[in-house]
DNA sequence: TCCCGGCTTTGCAACGTTGCAAAGATTAGT
DNA sequence: ACTAATCTTTGCAACGTTGCAAAGCCGGGA
């Protein structure tokens, strides 16, 4: 069988104790005995039963997190900031995939599944809303990500979604545009989804702060923020014979389906239309022509969220903190579809970059 | 603090024993004591502790996932489909990420990092070779994935590489295309890329049945895999002058970007140039058009990887089975980019799809 | 009424690890 | 050489759970 403490002191020589603390580092160990104990780990194959560690300690070292799906490009890239930060601090993940299903990320919340195997969850909701903060008040320690709720009762991490949209319409009006597109409003007014509204919100600003009117032909919906659906929004567009020089995609997506419906209908980007998206995923950075994005901070969310998850799981009851809203700084990221070079490859700072 | 089974008993009058019983469903329990110690377990909130019984039990209930990046398309969609397949045997999926680094790999076998809270692991490689084949003798349950080793000490879960390459150049040649371009090919001889050397034989196997040579100039290297990297060997295709009226990208990630340079260059698809990839990612049924593909089974694939593993963690140590390599069924997914009708949300049976 | 067999419930021990606190060993200072 | 201070090592108990095996309970048949 796996060998335990037991067998190491056995064959070292020495107590059960003493592996223990040459396991872990404890600095009052005689080096010879260190050395044998070490050599004896090593012969035996010995590793550490993290199961039983986690019982005595009351800690696993492992964090959940819950995302819609890994499918989506977004959360794919989210879950790998979210891994690479969490490993950092030497804690592994567990992910969870809630399937855009309202009863599976209550089922998260309610602490169900392998998620209780881990010291404290990350979650991004996407079905949950403001009506459910109540259910935030969960019994373990949570870090919430997205803007489907505000105000809970736990730390969260977002993005400045409104100020950041506005700034990707003003570097469209920067570059001389003046009649803006939007795809991706939300068509049904009753459900607040909060990016869309926020976005869109922005957007309204950028507009206003130029002097200019929003022209309501010029917002196109669309929904959910999937390829097909930005590329739909664009044939509609381009059908209905509005004019527009520009398009801001409240995801990149959205803008990347849209990007291809622009080709496929012969119209220049970015000479005659200038497309910017929002979330900067990989794909964009390599898409031709490449794409211009709000980069809201990918790597730091992840890591902030990371943080804060673990500031948490180490408070002691007594001394607890109220919750803390978080947004990290976002960026412009200046690419092809707005008319500037970048060469695939490069670092990200020779891309054309404007920061919050 | 947290409430354990202890609380519970007290609460609910009876043993811990009892209340373990009724968390386990054992069947023999009073009815009226089962309801008796719901309710305690419901009024305390109470959770098992997933450590305390992980040690107990031997087992935690929870797999590792080792894959290169979520990053990248094809293995978040691997992951989501293997934690899809694991939720459905209530095991969760800790997921680790190698980058594509040698070390890291090796570190995983050698069962470092959280890794070793779980039952057994997934792995997938993508810098280790055939020559590292032994370390894959590891003393926990482990299932590969990919082509990099074969006839290694575990079971083994892969594709019917050639044979589904040699379809999807079939597919090519039924439609009437004769110039064939394969994109893809690795362009360093002596290091053996599994994948690669596998869908050429394809390729090479499908055009020598026709009764066709293969022309050196339509094999285009393209390394890794990455759509700049299909772009830029569609561009270099282009400007060497070569005719040719279709395309075999070895994945489908250098298909779209194959694709994008195709559709800035002015060539038709499918009338100009008809285009398969591998892989059938989920975007790939979104791109414009949309892109034929070869269909490796990638639902099966993480089903028969997660079963492949339950089974042997639930060997006995004496009863061990020998390694088994398995290869789903491949299907060949007939889109627009080869000149089938498939509409975005139709099922996958609306496609025109081909068996193996 | 007594005994048998199945249904319920239970106490004990152990899974492998680390916190605690004390014992033993060593070194420096006087 | 003796004491104090420090360095090393140790045994014990406990983390929360479940396997084991036995005990208590019940109803039915003889």
């Amino acid at each position: 069988m796996t060998p335990t403490l037991r067998d190491v002191a056995r064959l070292a020589g020495v107590s059960v104790r003493t592996v223990s603390n040459v396991v872990n580092d404890y600095p009052h160990v005689r080096p010879t005995t260190r050395t044998r104990v070490l050599s004896a780990i090593d012969e035996l194959g010995y590793r550490p039963n993290l199961s039983a560690r986690g019982l005595r300690v009351g800690r696993t070292g492992v964090v959940g997190l819950a995302v819609p799906e890994l499918a989506q490009n977004y959360f794919a890239e989210l879950a790998d900031a979210i891994i690479r930060a969490a490993e950092t601090h030497n804690l592994g993940v567990v992910v969870e995939q809630t399937s855009g299903n309202r009863d599976r990320e209550i089922e998260v919340l309610s602490g169900g599944r392998p998620i209780r195997l881990t010291d404290g969850i990350v979650f991004s909701p996407e079905r949950l809303g403001q009506e459910d903060r109540d259910l935030l008040d969960v019994p373990f320690p949570l870090v919430l990500l997205g803007e489907r709720i505000f105000g809970g009762p736990t730390d969260h991490v977002t993005m400045h979604n409104v100020s950041s949209a506005k700034a990707a319409v003003e570097h469209l009006l920067d570059i001389g545009r003046r009649r803006i597109a939007l795809i991706g409003a939300h068509p049904d007014r009753r459900e607040a989804v909060r990016a869309a509204d926020l976005r869109l919100r922005g957007y309204r600003a950028a507009l206003e702060a130029a002097g200019m009117a929003a022209d309501p032909d010029l917002i196109r919906v669309a929904a959910p923020w999937h390829r097909e659906n930005g590329a739909e929004a664009m044939r509609e567009l381009l059908d209905a014979g509005i004019a527009f020089d520009s398009v801001f995609a409240l995801n990149d997506t959205l803008a990347l389906g849209a990007l291809r419906v622009l080709g496929e209908a012969g119209r220049q980007v970015p000479d005659d239309v200038a497309v910017i998206g929002f979330d900067n995923l990989d794909e964009s950075q390599f898409s031709v022509p490449s794409l211009s994005s709000v980069d809201p901070g990918r790597q730091e969310i992840a890591e902030t969220a990371v943080n804060l998850l673990i500031e948490r799981i180490n408070e002691t009851a007594d001394a607890r903190q109220s919750p803390r809203l978080i947004k990290p700084e976002f960026t412009i990221v200046a690419r092809e579809s707005t008319g500037f070079s970048s060469h695939v490859g490069d670092h990200a700072s020779a891309d054309g970059v404007t920061t919050a």
